[in-house]
DNA sequence: AGATGATATACTGTATACAAAATAGATATT
DNA sequence: AATATCTATTTTGTATACAGTATATCATCT
């Protein structure tokens, strides 16, 4: 039978366009949000507005302080907490995924990690972001385990804030394929302890690679501003 | 100057009391939620109540069914995943707090090793596991990672759910104390990647021991029904 | 100008009202 | 007896109303 449609309660809408949009960027870390302006924005009540700020608060989107809600304005501490955070559960889901994944995910791990090869040959950034986020999320799903991937959705989003935040541009390290290469050489000889090293030593990478263009804009920036006075 | 006391919104009060009674398994998993009920139980209007519904369904204390709340009812599957993200958690926070950990703190944390051997030998089931919740936040404090912090106190509380739901008695394994001490002795010495191990370890032992109970547990009622037929 | 006070406005928290949908009971029909 | 139909009740989702508090604006006084 066709399963009958049914559309999401306003309150889950809304949920998940504010949490889009905080995403995207178009509702500013450190913004106020106000219930009674977005509900008629969205020309709706404030009732499901309130419901979807508190998952957002819950999310760790929205912050509440007494009773004002803005958008999470994450520092660099936050951000290095949080790769931390990511370190410890992608080794778990690494590890085992290289317990479980079967002859035919391997096939199409190795499958994304070849488009990525094309896509940076066309320097497609859009697709080689779309790519890599593939990778890990994939590998994540082989895992077989919910509650992890509950988890990294979350810290995703978390992170990306972070890099929206705190880091004007962020280009990926060119040596992420090879590291990614690496990572599924050890899934696909179902080795869960080296899986999981790898995964770790690739974020540590990424986060060391996120530290270095914090710096080096925050030189840059004061360089500027010692030009300008 | 005495900071003026304000208490917390209603939304925020009824948020945790149910989250308490959840916990301590007053409101039973699998049982179903009716905002207006508890509004009137609580001599309360339904938004607070409603906006309360949302924040524990972000913490996976219930889950919306079509708009049916009921209580999270955790399988021996779900269990086995908590236990897995705890793996993953706790082994980084052993590890950062190996790399963090102060003299005075070593010291503390070595009080709550001696306070615990004393309730073992009173035999004191509530103090034992006080201090055991105790060792296992310590050390996530002393990681100094408050994202790592929020996760974790999420984590412990659905594990929570499963220890009451899955077994019915869950007698912690006699070699814990051990455990803790080698754990402790790879933060004193300051080596992460051992603290880390320990840890896993550790966990990996309480989640057997928390199977074990399960099996035995499924045994004894199989035969009790074999005998009742 | 700067401090003080009065007034208006905005915002949050909560209660209540109402409509649509789901559910359960009761009654009728085959 | 099983099925279908109708009705009453419950429950959810949303809108609106209102009180208390905070914030901003402006006038007043020194």
């Amino acid at each position: 039978m066709h399963p009958v449609k049914r559309v999401d309660p306003l309150y889950q809408q809304i949920y998940k366009r504010l949490e889009a949009e905080i995403l995207e960027g178009k509702i500013m870390p450190g913004e106020r949000l106000i219930d009674t302006k977005i509900a008629s924005d969205l020309g709706v009540s404030r009732s499901p507005v309130r419901e979807a700020f508190r998952k957002l608060e819950r999310d760790g989107l929205l912050v509440n302080d007494e009773g004002n809600i803005s958008v999470f304005t994450p520092t660099l501490q936050d951000a290095k907490e949080l790769y931390q955070v990511r370190i410890g559960l992608e080794a778990i889901a690494a590890y085992w995924a290289a317990k479980n994944m079967k002859e035919d995910e391997l096939e199409c791990l190795s499958q994304v990690l070849i488009w990525t090869e094309q896509a940076i040959e066309q320097k497609n950034t859009q697709k080689i972001i779309a790519l890599n986020t593939k990778f890990h999320e994939s590998i994540i799903t082989y895992s077989r385990n919910n509650q992890l991937k509950k988890m990294m959705d979350n810290i995703r989003s978390l992170i990306q804030i972070c890099r929206n935040t705190i880091i004007k541009q962020y280009n990926r390290s060119d040596s992420f394929l090879a590291e990614h290469y690496s990572i599924f050489r050890a899934l696909s000889i179902h080795e869960p302890e080296l899986a999981a090293k790898k995964m770790e030593q690739h974020i540590q990478r990424d986060m060391k690679h996120f530290e270095d263009s914090y710096i080096c804009q925050n030189q840059m920036e004061s360089i500027t501003n010692r030009g300008g006075f």
